[in-house]
DNA sequence: TTGAAAGCGTTACCAT
DNA sequence: ATGGTAACGCTTTCAA
């Protein structure tokens, strides 16, 4: 059946007509349990609470067409801090072959774990040191970076960075860590001035956030987003004190494709590839699972900016 | 070990002991094949291509927490039409113990195949004839209509219905039908005049609807959305034709709360309660696996009309 | 109250 | 090229 071992013409042709009349279709369990694989994969992606964005959304669709396409089903495990039992238990039950974990942080304790046991898994994002370890992400220093750059091109003096809540930069969130630092090396370098903020993940903390950049410093006339959920509350608080996008302020950031296009108007953003991304971590999971021994890859994206309508001259 | 014969103090110590020292963990897939039963939950959700929309990643999300509460794991299986094979195999191979189907149609031949062979499972929505099924939905008739009539009482008198693309429309998608009935019956009841667009799920066609819209007929003043994606490009439209939401034209719809929130003006709008209908969904599915004799159970949800800030006085 | 053995439905290995 | 037989790790049943 599984055509490892030599079988004559005419018996195949008979099991199978057996199979065709019986219906027969093996049992995932039973199977699982002989050669001790399961052919499914866990994914460990952040619990509600967090409002989750569109590109994590998309991210979730592209890994499981990816994995169907390889024959591989996807457990979904919600699972945000340290050790949580959910995710725990499908290691420890032997549920799933190999994981991909979402949204890590620089110091990530449930990376540390499955080192430590040596369960095969490819991180969406990397650690402090991710060296030697599977993963793939998004470079978000440089995304920050060319965000300022292409600000700083416009003659823009002044700008503020958008970031995500201070609770998850303190937990050490990837994105919110590398984008920050990204913005203010290359603030630096162009020698422009700049605050940065935190703001919550939504509409109304964004309009809030818009309207304390302007008071803290009302010569600031652009801003980089890194929080996709604040960015129509962005434009909102803007547009209530007075400044036009882009004619008065520019707007930038890194953003879902599909969601810098909905907005009004259309966000010049580094547009954050998360299809690509989740196929890719399939590739590498795949590719881990396939061959042990294989030395650890991981890959590194790092988005252009699409230029819109949200950014103009200072 | 499972608590289900006596077994005397002392002998119970030594063996919680010891699963202590080896740090025991039963294999899921051993006690999946001895007793038939995976802990396993199968989510039928539409494949991407249908850009997936906020009050679906809710949905998800809170359908996998309300699992994990009860201690099931949830297997995601993208399968938009048919006996889609991942699905199929899902099933076949006895990989969960039920299933939630998402976005199902009005004549569901998904439906029907799992009725036929008396597989456990619970649909987001309901079919032409739900008699007799378990199912969880939104009255998304009734929330046309409160649509309608809300903007009937404000003095409107011509209105625009968006729909979702024709393809879905002529699928048979039961909100896209059910809400298609429920506007044309309600306007008739209120004398309206009335036309009903279908939309592509992306801002760009949005904008291009809004046009048409006031090309078909200038004397709308309001419209009403079943697509949440184009929103913001019908607000885009809107704005280039030179109407002034709320002044000018007034805007509502059905769409997930966080959404309605973040664009501008927050729309009123029937919220989505995606999370309590995952909730739901999950306590209905537990229920039928837990007594497989018991009598089918539904429940139909019909949230109330958000007032926010997108519609007004004709 | 406890021990032993017989499945559950596969795959893998050892003889033919 | 084929048939027979152990595992795989658990649950359940039957004896003691």
């Amino acid at each position: 059946m599984s055509g490892k071992r030599p079988v004559s013409e005419e018996t195949r042709r008979r099991v199978q007509q057996v199979i065709a009349e019986l219906g027969y279709q093996p049992n995932a369990s039973a199977r699982a349990l002989a050669n001790g694989r399961t052919r499914t994969l866990g994914l460990v992606f952040p619990p509600a609470g967090h409002h989750y964005t569109g590109m994590q959304l998309d991210f979730i669709g592209s890994v499981v067409e990816a994995a169907a396409d390889r024959d591989y089903d996807v457990l979904l495990s919600p699972s945000g801090m340290d050790s949580d039992c959910s995710f725990q238990r499908l290691l420890a039950e032997r549920r799933v072959d190999g994981a991909i974990v979402m949204e890590i942080r620089l110091d990530d304790d449930r990376v540390s774990h499955l080192n430590e046991v040596g369960f095969p898994f490819v991180t969406i994002g990397r650690t402090a040191h991710p060296d030697g370890t599977w993963w793939v992400g998004i470079d978000h220093a440089a995304l920050a970076a060319a965000c300022v750059h292409h600000l700083a091109d416009l003659g823009h003096r002044t700008l503020a960075l958008v970031n995500r809540p201070e609770q998850l930069l303190k937990a050490g969130y990837e994105s919110a860590r590398r984008g920050l630092e990204g913005f203010t090396k290359a603030v630096a370098e162009r020698g422009l001035s700049a605050r940065t903020y935190n703001c919550g993940d939504d509409a109304l903390s964004g309009q809030l956030c818009a309207a304390r950049i302007l008071r803290d410093d009302p010569a600031t006339t652009a801003l980089v987003t890194l929080n996709e959920a604040a960015l129509g509350g962005l434009y909102r608080g803007l547009a209530e004190s007075g400044r036009l996008v882009p004619g008065d302020f520019s707007v930038t950031g890194v953003a879902a494709a599909r969601w810098a296009e909905t907005v009004t108007p259309p966000l010049t953003a580094a547009d954050v590839p998360a299809e690509q991304l989740g196929r890719l971590a399939i590739d590498l999971l795949a590719e881990r699972l396939d061959d042990p021994e294989s030395i650890p890859r991981s890959r590194l994206l790092a988005p252009p900016i699409s230029l819109r309508s949200s950014t103009g001259p200072a």
